[in-house]
DNA sequence: ATCACTTGTGGGAGCGCTCCCACGGTACCT
DNA sequence: AGGTACCGTGGGAGCGCTCCCACAAGTGAT
């Protein structure tokens, strides 16, 4: 009996069934117009149409997915305290794109944190519970287990900011590369003679990278490499302080800077002024990120802007294609894809 | 956890089946076991759940939303741009707060941002293919039609701020009238004489609220009514500004001001310093909200916090023991209900 | 006229679960 | 002893879709 338990004989949604028998075609034809197949007559398509909307027909997702075995679902995964996630407007530059790149799709996002380990472990269940078709990383530690765990399970995702240069997850970043020799560059084309660079935390992938374009910028100016201008930092502000201070204790001659982000470049001021150096008058300053500090800080910062918000929309783009792909297991083409967006130097006082 | 990743011989996820077949029961009562129903006996119970063990079985959402005609999933959703909502504390702290509530659920929450009249659209399809449980509405404005259609489509939901002193929905709010009163007994405490108030935009259900605790407040002091020193504001810096002027203009004799909204009281403030006002020695001032500028208004400004957190974990409970109650068509009782938590006032140098 | 395709269509067979009825077994009554 | 309660349990009957095979009808070449 059951049939209908809670809603009434008519009361209830209709079904595929019953807008078929409302267009006098068969439970097929309907599917098969819902879903756009194009070997259906154009009078059946509009008779069925008819049908649609004349019953107010909504399809209903929980028999899809379990006949069609996806979930038309996606989720974006932050692996970090929800704070982090409010404070920063990476991830709302981020979620923007992401947003923007899903609205003309069928798509449902998801945002799941995974800063506790409690909640990581709930994300592990309901990624083994193959919940969403595909996954967004983004801001993954280097050693995070996340990523192996979706390769595992076999659900697609795309990584912002690849682990290593040959990260097996298809990944889209930024090109720290091209940024940092954006800086340099402009820093020389400044008249600066010794640039210092203090670099991010090295086993973040995009830190050495900032690294490399320093120092190819450099070279490829005809300055001599000079290991001594180069100080480890770790993206904090007392890690700027700190390399700022060695690096003015060992090469007082320095007349610029680049750091590997803002709050970086932040702590760096702090030891330059202390220091008595004046910005920009003695040195030069470049940051990284160009976050709200770079705006605010005195003098405002000079600083190389990621396009978060393009690199949100590029990574759904990927993650959605890789999801079509899978589909009808389509050709497994295991080619993994790297897509590097340009960065933009953003000019302000301190250079 | 799940030794065998997700395949078997088979390919695919172990099935209620197969896990029955292992633990040599049936199909019912391993959905008995996995659904903690009581009416199963121990022995049995341990053997099915070994078997689930070992063949890493996880439940099918999708099988089980159909089955139940349920998806175990409720939405928060946010009737403004996303950039408000990564603007204002307020909406993390609520997400927190149902965050909470949610954490030793099995319940899913969706982010459903409804800002755009797109996402509206998106919003409607969505609600109107039943994809979640129930909804958490927060911010609605006075003339949404939001509410209507939930109820219409009998989906549970639960408001912040009832809509007006009737409002049909289920509702959790903070007591803006006894808000209100803590705010103007606090100024009559200090010795304040000539108490006025700015209002917020009437249309506001707690705006009005706000207005009656005023009133009440400075009667049962034995102060007498005095409609003079009252104006009509609209949550806004300018409004604030402006119903300031009106008043002094009227009342150049008050010695204290209570705005419903700290961004009002800064309007205000503005204009009280533009009018030669000294804060607090010659106008006590004190706002609500406690937002982000109260703290860093200059003096730091008295505010009315609300707990929003607190209001978070509310509602989704209230919104839980909806949902539960409409599980197998229980006894429909109407019985509306309306939560009210308190405030507490912040004191700080304004007042 | 026959054959070989192609195109549009209907509907069976599941997808993996929950719900619920039926049934054998025990325990407690009369 | 028979009757009446329950347990705990197995399994049929769907939930509303998609997938895919079968088949009618149309097209064109032979």
């Amino acid at each position: 009996m059951a049939s209908h338990g809670v809603r009434g004989r008519s009361g209830g949604r209709p079904t595929l069934e019953e807008v078929a028998a409302r267009a006098g075609v068969g439970r097929g034809t309907v599917s098969r117009v819902i879903n756009g197949s194009p070997r259906v007559s154009e009078a059946t398509r509009a008779a069925v149409e008819a049908a649609v909307a004349e019953l107010g027909y909504v399809p209903n997702t929980a028999a899809r997915a379990l006949a069609a075995n996806r979930t038309d679902a996606i989720a974006l995964v932050v692996p970090e305290p929800e704070t982090r996630f409010f404070t920063e407007p990476y991830f709302s530059d981020m979620l923007r794109g992401v947003g923007a790149a899903l609205s003309d799709t069928e798509m449902q996002l998801l945002l799941i944190f995974a800063g506790s380990d409690r909640e990581r472990q709930r994300l592990a269940e309901y990624l083994a519970a193959h919940r969403v078709d595909g996954v967004l990383l983004v801001s993954v530690h280097a050693d995070d287990p996340l990523p192996d765990m979706l390769s595992q399970l076999e659900i697609p995702a795309v990584i912002s900011g690849p682990r290593s240069a040959d990260e097996t997850l298809t990944s889209v970043d930024s090109d720290n590369y091209g940024g940092a020799r954006q800086a340099v560059e402009h820093l020389i084309g400044r008249g600066r003679r010794t640039v210092a660079h203090i670099t991010g935390r090295l086993d973040v992938y995009g830190a050495q990278r900032r690294v490399d374009g320093y120092r190819d910028a450099l070279r490829d100016a005809g300055h001599e490499a000079d290991e001594l201008l180069i100080e480890r930092g770790d993206f904090s502000e007392e890690g700027g302080r700190r390399a700022m201070e060695a690096l003015l204790e060992r090469r007082p001659d320095l007349d610029a800077v680049f750091a590997a982000s803002d709050v970086t470049a932040a702590g760096a001021r702090q030891a330059l002024r202390e220091a008595g150096r004046r910005i920009p008058d003695d040195v030069a300053l470049v940051g990284y990120d160009d976050s709200a500090i770079a705006r605010h800080m005195d003098p405002p910062l000079t600083s190389v802007r990621q396009p978060i918000e393009e690199m949100g929309r590029a990574m759904t783009n990927l993650l959605l294609a890789e999801v079509a792909d899978r589909r009808p297991s389509a050709t497994r083409e295991l080619e993994r894809r790297q897509m590097v967006l340009a960065t933009e130097l953003v000019e302000r006082a301190s250079s």
